[in-house]
Formats: C-alpha cells, structure tokens, sequence
RNA sequence: GGUCUGGUAGCUCAGCUGGAUAGAGCAACGCCCUUCUAAGGCGAAGGUCAAGGGUUCGAAUCCCUUCCGGAUCACCA
C-alpha cells in the first residue's frame, strides 16, 4: 500500500472518530505539500468543518494531534488556514528509497501471459510523397504510448498501415511516367520516397498550370478540375491499377519499392518500428466487399450511377460515400477493411489509432460504420487524436513548400549537437564512433522531447528560424545530469565505494534530499497516468521536474568529498535511483540517454 | 452555417477530476567554475489566466454568454 492511501485511510478514521463524518478513504483530498510550508503532504480539511462546526485551523489540529497519535509514519504536523501539513519521518523515506534502489524496473509492469493486448496503430504514410513534421509527432507519440502501455502491462502491437495505394498514389506514378525520363533513385542520388515525392509536386503544378489554361478558355474552375487531361489520367490509371494492368502495376511497385527504402532510413533514424504492416493494396478489397455486405443488408444504398453511401443523417452526421461511380474504393472503404482484417489476424481487446485530429470525423463515422455492419468492437475503437504541429505562420503546406521535412530536421539536430559538443570540448577524448553515437542521441533527444513534452491534445508551433534549444527544458538537459551522475557513480566505483545498500536509514537528510526521495516515490503513479491518458508529456514533464531538482541538490551538495560515509553512500544510491529513473522514463519517450556528454 | 476544439508572462509551454501567494524554459539583465561534467546553479524582472456573468467556503480549472483563432462537414487521404 502506499504512503497516500495509508494516510488517507487513517485520516477517514480520524474523521469519523472525531465527528462522526462517515467518508470513503478514496474521497480524502490529498496533495502535496507547497514548497514553502514543513511537511509532504497535505490534507485539505475544508470539507470536514461542516461536520466538525469549528474553524478549519481547529478541526486541523485536532485532526493532526489524531493522526499523529494513531499513526508512526507522521513524525510532526502544522495547520495553515484550512490545510493540514505533515511531515512524514525520515526513515520512512530513506527506507523506501532502498526499497527502490535494490528493486528491478521501477515503475515498470511487465505484461503477464494472459495480459490483454493493445494494437496501435501509428505512422500511416502515404506513399507518394517522404515524411515531414507532422508525421514525426505522429511517430514519436504513438512509440512512446506503445511503450508506455507495454510498462503499464499491455501486451502491445505496433501496427502501420501504409496508403500504398489511391489517386493520390497515381498523381506521382502518372507525373513520373510523363515527365521522369525514366530517373531512379541510382541515377538521382535522391533517396526514394524523395523522388517520389518530387513527382507529387510536379504532378499538382503541372495540374495547376492545365486548369489555368482552361479556365483562360473559357471553363469554369469546377469544370475544369473535373475535365483537365491530367486528372482524368490519373483517374484512368486508378482504374487500370484496380483492374491489375500489368504496366500499371508493375510501375507501382518500382515507385513503391523506392518509397519503402527512403521510409526505412527515416524511421531507423527516427529510432520507430512495428511489430505488423498492413498495406491498403493488400485490405482495400476486403472493405469492398464488406460495404457490398453493407448494400446487401440495406444499410448502404447505391445509387443509379453506382457510387455507394451511407446515410448518416439519424446518427447527426452527414451521408458519406463508400464507393465511387467508378467503382474504386476510398479512403472510408479500406479502413474498414483493414479493421476487419486485424480483429481476424489478432485476439484485440483495444484497438486505438493515432491519428491527427484533422480526421476526428473520419474515426467517428468509422466507428458508426464498423457498428452498424455488426462488428461488436466497432464502437469501442480509441481514436488517439492529437493536435497538429503549425509553424509561426500557420499549417505547414506541400504545395507552397513550407513543409519541414523530417530527414532534413533531424539531420540538423545531429549537427548542432555535434557543433555544441565540438565548442565544449566535452567528446575531445571519444572515438569517431562514441562522438557519433553520443552526437546522434543528443540531436534527436532535443527533437524528440521537444515535441513530446507538449500535452499531445494540442496543436503545437514550430519555428523552423529558432532551432530546438538544448538548454532548459530540453532533452539535452536531461541527457547531461544523467550523465553527469553517471560519471560521479563511475568514479565512486574506481574509489571502491559500497553503494547497493543503505546501511544506515536512521540518517539525518536535508529537505532537498527528502524532497528527491518524494518525487522518486511518484514515477509509478506518472507511468500509470501517462498510460491512462495516453500522454507522453506526463512523464517528459516529470522528469524534468526530477532533473530541476536533481541539479540543485548536486550544486547544493558534494557527494564523493563527503566525510560521513553512510552520507556518502546515500548520496549515491539517490544519486544512482535518479538516474535509473531518467533513463527508464526517457526510454518511454523513446530517447536514449549517453553515459557521458 | 452545423459540429468539434483552443485562448495562461514578449516567445514556447506546465498547471485544468475546484484548494494556499498561477509555475518552468527561452529571450533580455546581474552574479557563481583552484571543488564530483558550467549543455549547470543562483538572483532580479516579467500576468486583467481573452472578456463578462454564474455555481462555491474557495474558480486559470465547472456552467452560460460574447470576442478571437484552428479543425472538419469532398466521387482527397
């Protein structure tokens, strides 16, 4: 049981010894203790003075004098206003953080073999173009809530599914074909999905230039959208693509094959994986045929050009198309296919997709659909939705270029990692390897926690002129008191000092090091929370709360040159905890912390 | 227009299941390396928590109204 839960049950006694004020222990209002008052935590007795008819400072000390006769752990208390401030004793404290120290993966549930499973499905890339800002938060958050959910016991798969095919696919194919003169990524020097994408854009201005032209004879802009030779080309090769025109095809998976290469470097780069990769090529036609189940059942309607929907309209939504006239599929039609597949394919107990807010419709309407066709997991779909990143201008747009390409961003960081290491000096006597690995974990440590520390609900600025600090809040600042201890740590061991146990806890400690203790003794609570809310940001914002406090109390104090040596020893096993929570907390976060730096 | 969502220091963000004098970082200013890594520490400065009303012993937090932003409502994904 912990420290809460004991407090707030002997506080229920108190009370209802007291004034017969029956209350659940759970109902108590517990917190912590404002830095300026003595003690750790606090009761807020407003709720009582109704049942005890005396002042709150009255009804908190009696309360107080309560507690602390019924209670050893409570070693003095105070009353300010109507809050009640206890001090807990010191070796409770010292005693649990040896507790800690000695324990394997603090913090951590390990899932069981009967543990239930999560699939999250993160990442989704299209495949006509590489991945940019956007997509990095969608990768860094959804490898970090898998993470997360694994330490909180859930056997976890991490799932992509790839838009690997659709119009917008054909866009680049079609360009590519027109005006590629037959260039690969060998004869371009231009990693795939860069390629790819390339095609994309010259597929849209060349697009763009068509309805000009037709509007300047005469169209209107609609019919020209509609009718440009372009996009009816590329209407005409979705089709072909549907059909398995052999040349169409065939050109696909060249295109595609060079994707995926430039898509492997990214996330190996990025440090993400997955456990299953769907493609939509391979679970499009699965969602057909369920939508056709759908007209079956009567629940969709076709109408006389062929195109398929569904009315929404009873469940306050709109009517949404399913099929085309044509007969391809749409993004709706493959979702359900792929849903359906992965329920077959694994025993799900909770299915969540990360997804950008953007399409909180989408997941609503999917989540109606996936119902209504009899799926009795279809309205228990998460939708993690999470805010888009915006530069200081507004949406990033990769049309008008002011996409903020994510190979390209993390590439930089490792450089100015590189170049604040070099200015400091700190790598001077690393190999070429050490320097790199170090230099690497630094520049995506800035990157990655700048993006997580940021409550994920919210859409979030960037801007691409001020580069990711790496002081302050920041990865970096995390990264060196981990190894700032680490190096502390490692010279005690060269000095031959005995750290894997406290062998005193009746030691005196100063607030600072009791206050460490208390936040050490609140990692469990964070991972839980963090996995409960599905937000990384818990942890990031934790840890550096732990970090703040961690250096003050390494500025305030000497560790090695200290003479008491039981003081000493507890200095480094708090010193050492810390540090074993940095490095598991980040890793949640999916960043690695170096041994030195 | 309908629906959803947001507005906290110059900037980027915490705090939001109601609790004490609203916190960090960056930027700008001033200090601290003969002492375990100064990517650090300390100090001072910076606020009408968008505005107004309500509920409450107590509101940045809950409710209503207004203002301002964003997303979405495609035979795009």
């Amino acid at each position: 049981m912990n420290l809460e839960t004991i407090l707030a049950t002997v506080v229920a006694d108190a009370v209802k010894t007291i004034y017969s004020l029956e209350i659940a222990a759970e109902q108590i209002q517990l917190q912590k203790t404002k830095k300026e008052f003595e003690g750790e935590l606090t009761v807020v007795i407003f709720p009582f003075v109704k049942a005890s008819r005396k002042s709150p400072e009255q009804t908190g000390q009696e309360i107080g004098e309560y507690l602390q006769k019924n209670n050893q752990l409570i070693s003095s208390f105070n009353v300010i206003r109507g809050f009640l401030n206890l001090s807990i004793s010191k070796s409770y404290w010292l005693e649990t953080l040896n507790t800690i120290h000695t324990s394997k993966q603090f913090g951590i549930t390990t899932p069981t073999a009967d543990a239930e499973l999560m699939m999250i499905e993160y990442s989704s890339p299209n495949t006509n173009k590489p991945l940019h800002l956007g997509h990095v938060r969608n990768n860094l958050l959804g490898h970090s809530i898998a993470e997360i959910q694994k330490a909180n016991g859930w056997k976890v798969i991490k799932t992509n599914i790839v838009n690997d095919r659709g119009i917008h696919i054909c866009k680049s194919m079609l360009a590519w074909k027109l005006f590629g003169n037959g260039e690969t990524p060998e004869s371009s020097g231009l990693k795939g999905d860069h390629l790819v994408g390339k095609y994309y854009v010259i597929f849209d201005k060349a697009f763009k230039a068509e309805i000009k032209e037709m509007i300047e004879n005469g169209l209107s802009e609609e019919e020209a959208k509609k009718s440009a030779p372009l996009i009816l080309a590329a209407q005409q090769m979705l089709l072909d693509w549907e059909n398995n025109d052999p040349e169409v095809r065939h050109l696909w998976e060249t295109m595609n094959a060079w994707v995926y290469a430039g898509f492997d470097v990214t996330y190996k780069q990025m440090g993400v994986d997955f456990d299953k990769i769907y493609y939509e090529s391979e679970t499009y036609l699965e969602g057909k045929t369920e939508v056709e189940r759908g007209v079956d059942m009567g629940i969709f309607n076709q109408r006389t050009d062929g195109s398929v929907w569904a009315d929404l309209t009873a469940d306050g939504l709109d009517e949404k198309l399913l099929l085309r006239a044509d007969g391809t599929s749409v993004y709706m039609t493959q979702d359900i296919g792929t849903a359906k597949l992965r329920y077959v394919d694994y025993p799900i107990n909770k299915m969540v997709y990360v997804v950008g807010n953007e399409q909180n419709y989408h997941f609503q309407v999917l989540s109606i659909l996936l119902d209504k066709l009899g799926f009795e997991w279809g309205k228990s779909l998460v939708h993690f939705s999470y805010g888009m990143v915006e530069l200081p201008e507004g949406k990033m747009k990769s049309r008008e270029g002011t996409v903020v390409d994510a190979d390209d961003l993390m590439d930089e960081m490792i450089e100015s990692a590189r170049e604040t290491s070099q200015e400091l000096g700190k790598l001077d006597n690393c190999t070429a390897e050490e320097i790199e690995r170090i230099v690497r974990m630094v520049g995506l440590g800035a990157l990655k926690y700048f993006i997580l520390k940021v409550d994920p609900r919210k859409s979030m600025t960037f801007n691409p002129k001020e580069s990711i600090d790496f002081n302050g809040n920041t990865g970096p600042f995390i990264q060196y008191t981990h190894a700032r201890i680490k190096s502390v740590l490692r010279k005690a061991l060269e000095q031959g000092i005995d750290f894997t146990n406290l062998s005193d806890t009746q030691l005196t400690i100063s607030d600072k090091e009791n206050y460490l203790i208390q936040l050490i003794t609140e990692f469990p609570g964070v991972v839980r929370l963090s996995g409960e809310e599905f937000s990384p940001a818990l942890i990031a914002n934790y840890i550096y709360d732990l970090v703040k406090e961690y250096n003050q109390f390494y500025h305030d104090f000497t560790i090695l040159k200290e003479e008491n040596q039981n003081l000493k020893q507890f200095r480094l096993v708090l010193s050492e905890t810390t540090a074993s929570i940095i490095k598991t907390g980040m890793l949640l976060l999916g960043i690695e912390v170096p041994e030195r730096m």
